[in-house]
DNA sequence: CGTACATGAGCACAAACAAA
DNA sequence: TTTGTTTGTGCTCATGTACG
């Protein structure tokens, strides 16, 4: 039988779009492109087939039904299906994209819509020699119609595709494809402003005021909820994506432990696990928010904000909101959650912490680079500073400059932070040095952690 | 929710430097 | 001058976050 549950249900719900105003143009072209899946579909029918389609078609493989992905979802699986990738594989990779996956959708919808007017099928598809060609065209056709963003997600997704389906790298990113979105990207990429970011002292001490409030029980749930996803952060220095999808376990949480794991997404990329420590100030002590809250018991303990398909608890979106509003609450507005990574790791810059200790914690792992774009803005008026102090003060000899000592020493301490560079250096010179010496458990107890 | 915007890792290339 | 090596920089793309 070549009429596959889902293609019949996608068949119903096509028709259904089509009523609700569907050019007619467009109608026939999905025709083709449904014409020719079958008889692409006909060369393939084994036996294999067959355990295929019950266990590729059921109702939840859908997650873009009636919904903008949803010509996108069907493009990419037929694609993949017709490679040979069993559904469960599909999903595999699906379940990988985490956020990027409803953007390949909605992206790959703007295709599959591009192809069908082209007359365009999935054999084809399937079968195309020079990929580049359909994507620079595919590129130029949009330019007059859609934002920057949107086309170089487009193009991005189309060379997803491409690739999962086993086509040549050189077939799909070339120079053409490259000098073609060059305008694109150039346009797209944000001005580097200089930002002054805020100070963790005033988190702290609106947190600490609040702790008042938690004690005399007159926090809520909300409140509560939204207080420890903040001192998270702070703490450990994760993601918003990144503690929202973590495990609290709270086996210890009496001796002051609790452990959070998670994934991170971003690289070096995997399990990460990280332990909060009961904090001397109880006011702003993690774990004092974190059992208050859960102590209010309205969420499932081991899984606090996991969302898996059937069991929303707090989304993403929920999630960065809540920590939004307390940073609001504490007058720090008009910044965003990143932010938070920010005036963390500035603090700690600002303590006279070692580069090379920060980073470690933060889990960057490419420190010098990552520092230079990120966290350096905050002195940039210093620079400015120590030039003009060069300007006016251009033959102080030490004595003089000793005689000044307040000024230039509150520079001297402020720009300390600037010696970063420096500092690894240094560390990858000893490295090269003292060859045996490894680069992880070595970091620890290297003698330049002890820089001052 | 869909889309726009932002970030960060890795790569490729080029500048700078060193050795032949 | 040519060739080899190190260091620095910009670009790309996957993915995180914000916005309307």
């Amino acid at each position: 039988m070549q009429g596959r549950v889902g293609a019949s249900k996608r068949d119903n719900n096509c028709t259904g779009m089509g009523r609700a105003g569907m050019v007619d143009s467009s109608n026939a072209n999905r025709n083709t492109l449904e014409g020719a899946r079958r008889l692409v579909k006909r060369p393939q029918g084994r036996s294999m087939d067959e355990e295929e389609q019950s266990e590729t078609t059921s109702m939840e493989d859908w997650d873009f039904l009636g919904r903008r992905g949803e010509k996108g979802e069907q493009l990419l699986k037929e694609c993949l299906l017709n490679k040979g990738l069993t559904g469960q594989s599909i999903q595999g990779i699906i379940d990988v994209w985490h956020e990027s996956w409803k953007r390949h959708a909605c992206s790959l919808t703007i295709f599959a819509e591009y192809w069908a007017q082209q007359s365009g099928t999935v054999l084809q598809l399937l079968t195309l020699e020079q990929s580049y060609l359909t994507i620079a065209n595919y590129i130029t056709y949009l330019k007059p119609l859609e934002s920057d963003a949107c086309i170089i997600q487009a193009s991005n997704t189309i060379s997803t595709l491409f690739e999962l389906m086993d086509k040549p790298m050189n077939s799909i990113k070339n120079k053409v494809i490259e000098y073609l979105m060059k305008q694109l990207v150039n346009r797209a990429t944000k001005v580097r402003n200089e930002i002054r970011y805020w100070k963790l002292s005033q988190l702290m001490q609106y947190i600490s005021k609040q702790a008042t409030l938690r004690d005399e029980n007159k926090s809520n749930s909300n409140q509560l909820t939204k207080v420890s996803l903040t001192l998270i952060m702070v703490y450990t220095v994760l993601r918003m994506a990144e503690v929202q999808m973590a495990e609290l376990r709270i086996g210890y949480i009496n001796q002051g432990d609790i452990v959070i794991a998670t994934m991170t997404m971003k690289k070096p990329r995997g399990p990460v696990e990280k332990t909060l420590k009961a904090a001397q100030n109880r006011t702003i002590c993690s774990i004092r928010w974190i059992q208050s809250w859960l102590e209010k018991g309205e969420l499932r303990k081991e899984q606090v904000w996991r969302i898996n398909r059937k069991e929303k608890v707090w989304s993403t979106d929920k999630c960065s909101k809540g920590v939004k509003r307390v940073l609001a609450n504490a007058g720090i507005e008009g910044y965003n959650i990143t932010s938070i990574r920010k005036a963390s790791i500035s603090e700690t810059m600002d303590k006279n912490m070692t580069q090379i200790q920060i980073f470690r914690w933060s889990g960057h792992s490419d420190a010098s680079a990552t520092v230079r774009v990120n966290y350096d803005k905050n002195y940039k008026d210093i620079i400015r500073n120590i030039l003009e102090y060069a300007g006016k003060q251009p033959n102080l000899n030490e004595s003089e400059i000793n005689n000044n000592y307040t000024l230039v020493s509150s520079i001297r301490r402020d720009a300390s932070s600037l010696n970063y560079v420096q500092i690894n250096r240094e560390a990858r010179i000893s490295e090269r040095i003292v060859p045996q010496w490894d680069r992880r458990e070595g970091y620890a107890s290297h003698p330049v952690d002890n820089v001052s």
